[in-house]
DNA sequence: TTTCACGATGGGACCATAAC
DNA sequence: GTTATGGTCCCATCGTGAAA
């Protein structure tokens, strides 16, 4: 069998009988290249750190309760990881955690960096000081992707996993712009909702390339622009829980001409548990400027409310205005089962039949058995 | 009083979509 | 290329009201 530094030797002894060796160079050369990393100190034999201060973004007072997260701006972290892909098995290394802080003013971005995977276990313990359980983790896609990787990686390493609760950006993103948007990656959505154009970013599936590239030649500059990304995803997050935020507050004023304007319908659903009036008022506006979602969305939320009259008054607008499928379904139902008038039914149910387009197979044979049953009403009465 | 038809609601299956 | 999540659609079940 081989030597006993094999991974056999390692199997049954569970022990490294020599260090790794050097993927190239010397130990004075690695140590070189690493040093030229931009802006990082060595503190671990693997591990690096960035520790940067910019002007925060959010524009929340440090005493004030943010609405959207139920916390003040002082308990956030807002969290991203790089890694080696993007399978969440054992395969996948994150190599750089980059954290965002806001104190007072200003936002503190902090980078962890492993130079090599011998040093995992190192880079990531020197990681567990920033989990402290009473932050609130914000990040975008981290529930499914950055929180699971990572707390694999701890259980790997046989570190309690001290993730505290966690507010991923992405589905209420998803929710207010995939209509005005489409695409909601996060730089679709700096590009058209923050105002915000990455300059010679690298793309993220480039990114576990460029490791390893680095790893190769022990080459910094293969992560320059990694390193950067990294820091302008933490900022972007602020930025945006920042935009989430005065939605929340002021959603009349969501509409800047400035940015993609939010879906009318998911910013009352964003704002309805709170303060159900001003929801309502908010889709009325959407309605008058002839938003049918918006429409749609109001007749709805009326009539579960049970106010029977509100919601036909809008169902009744879309139908004239738009002769609104969805709608007119509505108003015949109301007609029939409610206020007991099935010839009104009867002729809401035969417009719609007729109506261009006409309504797809499975809605028309409905419609008609509608019509059969509205029409045998009719006659005895 | 029983039966039937309808609308409302909840759960499960499937699909699209972010992250690197 | 992998994975989990949220959204959407469909179906089953339940409650209600009308007709026999």
């Amino acid at each position: 069998m081989d030597g006993a530094g094999s991974l056999y030797h390692f199997l049954k002894t569970g022990k490294r009988s020599r260090p790794l060796e050097p993927r190239s160079g010397s130990g004075r050369e690695r140590n070189a290249a690493k040093a030229t990393l931009q802006g990082f100190e060595q503190i671990g034999e693997f591990t690096f750190r960035r520790r940067r201060r910019v002007p925060s973004p959010l524009s929340v007072p440090a005493h004030e309760t943010l609405l959207f997260t139920g916390t003040t701006p002082g308990d956030l972290l807002f969290f991203d990881t790089e890694s080696t892909g993007l399978s969440g098995g054992a395969g996948n290394t994150i190599f750089l955690l980059g954290i965002g802080r806001p104190e007072g003013e200003e936002l503190v971005i902090e980078q962890y960096f492993l130079a090599d995977f011998p040093g995992e276990k190192e880079f990531l313990s020197a990681c567990l000081s920033l989990f402290s359980p009473n932050r609130l983790l914000v990040s975008y896609n981290g529930r499914t992707f950055d929180a699971p990787v990572l707390a694999a990686r701890f259980a790997l390493h046989r570190l309690s996993c001290p993730l505290p609760r966690h507010c991923d950006l992405l589905p209420p993103t998803r929710r207010l712009w995939k209509h005005t948007v489409g695409s909601c990656s996060l730089k679709n959505i700096e590009r058209a909702v923050l105002g915000v154009k990455r300059e010679n970013d690298v793309d993220g599936a480039e990114v576990p390339e460029r490791y390893f590239r680095y790893l190769r030649s022990r080459d910094p500059r293969h992560l320059d622009e990694v390193v950067t990304h990294n820091e302008i995803d933490v900022l972007s997050l602020s930025r945006l829980l920042g935009v989430l935020e005065r939605l929340r507050r002021e959603p009349e004023h969501a509409q800047a001409p400035a940015t993609a304007p939010a879906d009318v319908s998911a910013l009352a659903a964003l704002v309805a548990p709170h303060d159900a009036e001003r929801a309502f008022k908010l889709l009325e506006v959407g309605l008058a400027s002839g938003d049918i979602r918006a429409g749609l969305s109001l007749g709805f939320r009326y009539k579960q409310c049970g106010r029977q009259a509100e919601a036909q008054r809008v169902f009744e607008r879309l139908f004239e205005i738009r002769g609104d499928l969805t709608a007119g379904i509505e108003i015949a139902k109301y007609a029939e089962h409610r206020a007991r008038d099935p010839e009104r039914a009867l002729s809401v149910v035969t417009a719609l039949l007729d109506r261009r387009p006409r309504p797809e197979p499975p809605v028309r044979e409905l419609l008609l058995y509608r019509k059969a049953r509205l029409e045998r009403k009719c006659i005895r009465f």
